[in-house]
DNA sequence: ATCGGCATCCAAAGCGCTTTGAAAATGATT
DNA sequence: AATCATTTTCAAAGCGCTTTGGATGCCGAT
């Protein structure tokens, strides 16, 4: 069933029938009652190619999904988001479209994007520091929104971001004010800026305790189950093992839990980890009582957010850049404790 | 940049033009070499909107993301498929658009998917038994492929499957050769069609074993972490406690061993773990050495191959029916050993 | 009666592409 | 030189929608 057939049907004009269902006021009360009518009993819904050439918009937004080449992995967050944000897209009309690109060619995976149409606007996720995308992106005019920030940057943009720096940095405190004084860090891939932000929230607070960062129990790699294990398992078989772990995700976490209790240590008296908590669903953190204390916030709230966002610059795009800064909490799990005496 | 103004630089006309760009035969090979520079330097790709309403095809394959409104939750196997979808999708030209939608509304979406012509195709995630959507998709006539099965249809479909039944028979039939008798299942969600399938290879091992399947000992739930860890408590707790479990997923898993070392026992020593492994880039099991004794598929590669199957439908909607059933690999780790003396 | 204003509807153009059917140019054949 | 087949190009229609710029009919006001 299309508008033609419709409005013969009707006995209308295809102008009217498209004008009583989009809601325009030239329209007869009457005849729009029986348009909606006959348009639900027939199961008609514009086409969207159609619609899109005539408005000039795609009522779509795209997501680009960096496949590393090298490590041939996929963010564990990236369900979850994408469930937020397509929560605000089906409230508000749109339809996502992804596009998995080896991370060789995004940038040509945006040129593409935008030259053919497909979307009206996009997400980048996972940015680096000084990200290349973001200046692309506003070379070639596609409005977007960032699911975190990129150090480096000249030009303004819109962004959405957890304040990784500050969130580490009350952790840290955490951890140094129960008497820990050697923390490791297991953290992200080096180069990403949330990497480079929790990092600096672990070291100033660190600093402002008089103790130096000591390379030796910092980590970044790629956040698995394995890192996490082989990093706090080689930190603690040294002959000076850190007493606590400031770990960058769950995953990484679980990893972390195994290295200590393969050692036949337990996690919150002999060694304390604080980890950040994506509040995935499928990895809640324990039930009632964490099990994890960590850095807390939702990732997948974070997508519906971010979605609105990039809706409203689209809608508006010379109006004001948005940026949100959402804080972490700090919950209190089982997983933390005071430092060991024969440590201090 | 546009074909008319692409044509009207070259002093062609746009059907040149357009054959050139796509292969067509009637075009003087010399014409093309120009054709095919000029597009290239100005940037020029067809608008995909003008393009799919001329041709009648969308050149986008749909995925439905069914969320569950009581759980809020996302498949943590999600995002492997989908990059392993997307890589197929991406080398021949087809986008992926994804429509995240409450459970109860997925029968609309699927309506609403096929009138407004979005996409060519779909593929159906996580089948139910008797699952409704795929007579729905016959009826409606939108060609799809199932990433499972649904046992109790009627109608033939494509799917591909990985072989459930065998994986968990197998893998019963391993822990029973150790010397186990009492083995707890924790399953995924009653209903799906994979956790009905896995328990019936459980049982099916058990009774040929003359050993009758225990209610007491088997679970069914959404698969996270706590409900591993919660399962695998509870029935330790019991005074018959299972000296192995056998587990859907590796985050159940983790839950699973969790329950374990809280109570002072050793994984692989004292309770056997064997788990299914979906191979998800971010969760590997363990190194080189895999942590959990488990049946393994990758879904990735499901995703990449199932993706391939739904273009050859969609090239070839009366074509035959594909039915692809892949079989898991048992890889023994360090989470099986044999039954300990005293429950024997 | 005539007019202006308003409510209601319509025909047709246009969005950017593909594709049909025909025309022009070229070359081979007589 | 005329004819035919072949190669190469083109004008225009059509995909299904929105939107512009009228029409049409009806009303009360003049």
């Amino acid at each position: 069933m299309n508008l033609k057939e419709l409005s013969s049907l009707l006995g209308l004009s295809q102008t009217t029938v498209s004008r009583a269902l989009n809601g325009y006021p030239e329209v007869n009360e009457e005849t729009r009652r029986r348009v909606a009518l006959a348009a639900e009993q027939h199961n008609y819904r514009p086409n969207t190619r159609a619609k899109g050439l005539a408005t000039g918009r795609a009522m779509a937004i795209g997501h680009v999904i960096p496949m590393s080449t090298k490590h041939e992995m996929v963010n564990p967050i990236f369900g979850d988001f994408i469930a937020g944000a397509g929560e605000t897209y089906s409230r508000n009309g749109y339809d996502m479209v992804l596009t998995v690109v080896e991370d060789v060619n995004e940038a040509q995976a945006y040129r593409n994007i935008r030259s053919r149409h497909t979307v009206d606007g996009v997400v980048v996720h996972g940015p680096k520091m000084q990200d290349s995308r973001i200046s692309l992106l506003h070379q070639i005019g596609l409005p977007f929104v960032v699911h975190g920030r990129a150090s480096g940057i000249a030009k303004d943009y819109s962004w959405l971001d957890v304040n990784n720096k500050s969130a580490f940095l009350r952790a840290t405190n955490f951890l140094l004010d129960l008497g820990h004084q050697r923390i490791g860090l297991i953290n992200g891939l080096e180069g990403m800026d949330f990497a480079y932000r929790r990092r600096a929230g672990y070291e100033e607070a660190l600093k402002a305790h008089g103790i130096a960062p000591d390379p030796a129990i910092m980590r970044s790699e790629e956040m698995t189950e394995v890192f996490g294990y082989r990093s706090a398992r080689e930190m603690l078989e040294t002959g000076n093992p850190p007493t606590a772990f400031l770990v960058s995700s769950m995953i990484c976490a679980l990893g972390v839990r195994r290295a200590i209790e393969e050692r036949g240590l337990r996690m919150g008296r002999d060694v304390s980890v604080i980890t950040h908590d994506d509040a995935l669903s499928y990895l809640q953190n324990g039930g009632d009582v964490p099990i994890f204390t960590a850095t807390r916030s939702s990732v997948r709230e974070a997508g519906r957010r971010l979605a609105e966002i990039l809706i409203e610059r689209i809608n508006n795009p010379d109006g004001p850049l948005i940026h949100e800064l959402l804080e972490a909490e700090l919950m209190v799990g089982q997983s933390t404790g005071p430092a060991p005496r024969e440590a201090q």
